[in-house]
DNA sequence: TTGTAAGCGTTATCAC
DNA sequence: GTGATAACGCTTACAA
């Protein structure tokens, strides 16, 4: 109901509306007295400048974008995206900027998203999580010069901003635990082909096998997807081997929770015939039973430094470097 | 990089601005040549109209606002934030409407945050989660005429466009549900006191005690937070007394596990000593050990009610009530 | 130091 | 039907 404009305020104070103006934005030119006047109507009648003229004039909106991938379905109970989502609006807010939230469902629809948010310039810059390896949006938002980062990779990797977990580390810290645990048949239950997240463990477990003498055999890797049905249906498939593994890399904890169901449905004892270890360290981790080993990704670190260097582009700040890469870590449960 | 305007289409298709304007819009005025004319040349060019331009003129941002009040930690880990976010994020995108998430998070700058998306009219409407018994920000949208959505309860009812779970009704479902297997001793391990979802299904829980004549008695009441730990505490401390309960009603699924952890440590054998029921009937229920049964909250339904509502009254269209409950149902699992 | 005025890219109301 | 033209509320030269 107070709709409030700067003109209104002018008014009030008896000044020009330019003056309001600069009080607002902090404008040292402007005379103690009329500040304080102005001051004291503003904050008498409550105004607050509005976000869409400013943006029109400024060309600022100050909203960054958040764009996944997931389905509604499968965003809803992911926990990687919660916590990813809770980190990024703890950050955005710290540097004074709001986060919208899209989820690009279908193929044909991320298209129109991007043209959606980019194009409109409705947020002043794009956060993309989990690219994938040809992805068709890189070459359209290089080329309109939008400030974006990736969370994830892409190639060629010095083409874009991006912060990534090191997978191909985290894939072989995994295989290289299980190897000094003395294993010499380890599996991985990878997720689908071409999304680098996978490909990056994949390739950081058939290193450590490699490096390690142990040879790398197709038959002891299932591809699929996230689903905790894939990793009990790999799982099943691995057990009636004739040479099962004793250890398994699941490329996601909901994974390795359908390899551990699959494991325990046939009496296998974990982690003495089999031992697993997930990735992601999701809250439930703690909470199945035996409690599952899982490499955690650091998602805070991982969501400061995304928005972090997000903000400098838009603020046209330096960024130091092209590509950061977040350390993970093995948290040791019962599984393995 | 083509920092386009309708001005530049007018040019290019020698037409007035406006015209292009009035294409956009589906105008039916214009003439078929012109028309095709215009639509050739931006879908040529790949024009979008700048939403800040358009939010400014028409006084619609296209923007709806989440606001939780949860600490960014606290919703990390929460899934039923996801959840929520997940849904809503695509029932307003399917109305054609974006999604900025904040969370709130100490008191003093909650007041801030919804001045700040309120006041700036950077989103068209708010959807609010669990307000509190005391919520200061009640009165100030009402007084606005602000268009928002509760997803929770604030009094008097009817002050405030609502959603909710049937929470009295869920909470006396788990109660009945324990009486009619036979349980006389039935506690509740609930949240924090004054959050209506807590004071509800505590409600809930008393009435259905009283109403079989089996009696309330506060000892069998635990209060405090939503905490796995406070689960844990509360159920240690149950078991202790001379007369343990039979059964509990957890506030939450977190809060269950935390109670279902203290009662296995104990020994107690679940769900023949100790039955316990969770709410929310979150992602990671099946995976506990033995698997959760919980109160399912139909989340998505909430979402899409609360979306329907605001988006209603964002557009001015009728909204026949002011409150709508979404009724829970029972999951059972292992536990029970 | 302050006020005036020109846009930012739309939408919508006029005349023609 | 179509084209000028006036807002929308703000920022920022430019004038005074």
């Amino acid at each position: 109901m107070p709709e409030l404009t700067q003109n209104q305020i002018a008014r009030l104070s008896r000044v020009s509306q330019a003056t309001v103006s600069r009080v607002l934005r902090g404008d040292p030119r402007v005379n103690e007295e009329l500040r304080q006047r102005v001051l004291a109507v503003i904050e008498k009648h409550g105004y607050v400048p509005d976000a869409r003229a400013q943006s029109l004039r400024s060309l600022r909106s100050g909203i960054l974008g958040l764009v996944v991938h997931r389905s509604p379905r499968r965003l809803a109970s992911d926990p990687f995206f919660s916590a990813l989502i809770a980190a990024i609006i703890e950050f955005a807010g710290k540097a004074g900027y709001h986060l919208c939230v899209d989820a690009a469902r279908a193929i044909q629809s991320r298209r129109a998203i991007y043209e959606e948010l980019l194009r409109t310039r409705r947020v002043d810059g794009l956060i993309l999580v989990e690219p994938q390896t040809q992805d068709e949006r890189m070459p359209r938002l290089l080329q309109e010069g939008f400030p974006f980062v990736l969370i994830g990779r892409y190639e060629p990797t010095d083409a874009v901003y991006s912060v990534d977990n090191d997978n191909v580390g985290a894939g072989r810290m995994a295989t290289e635990y299980f190897i000094r645990k003395g294993h010499r048949r380890i599996a991985h239950i990878s997720g689908p082909r071409g999304i680098f997240v996978c490909e990056d463990r994949h390739a950081g477990y058939r290193c450590a096998l490699e490096e390690a003498g142990l040879g790398y055999s197709s038959d002891l890797v299932a591809w699929g997807d996230f689903s905790e049905e894939h990793g009990y249906r790999a799982m099943s498939r691995l057990l009636s081997l004739p040479n099962p593994p004793t250890a398994v890399v699941a490329v996601d904890d909901l994974v390795a929770i359908g390899a551990l169901r699959a494991a325990k449905e046939r009496g296998v004892c974990i982690p003495h015939q089999l031992a697993i270890i997930g990735f992601n360290d999701s809250p439930f981790c703690q909470y199945v039973e035996p409690p599952l080993s899982s490499v955690a990704v650091d998602i805070r670190t991982l969501a400061q430094m995304a928005t972090d260097v997000l903000v400098k582009l838009i603020e046209g700040r330096e960024v130091p470097q092209r590509r950061y890469i977040v350390p993970c870590h093995l948290v040791e449960r019962q599984t393995t």
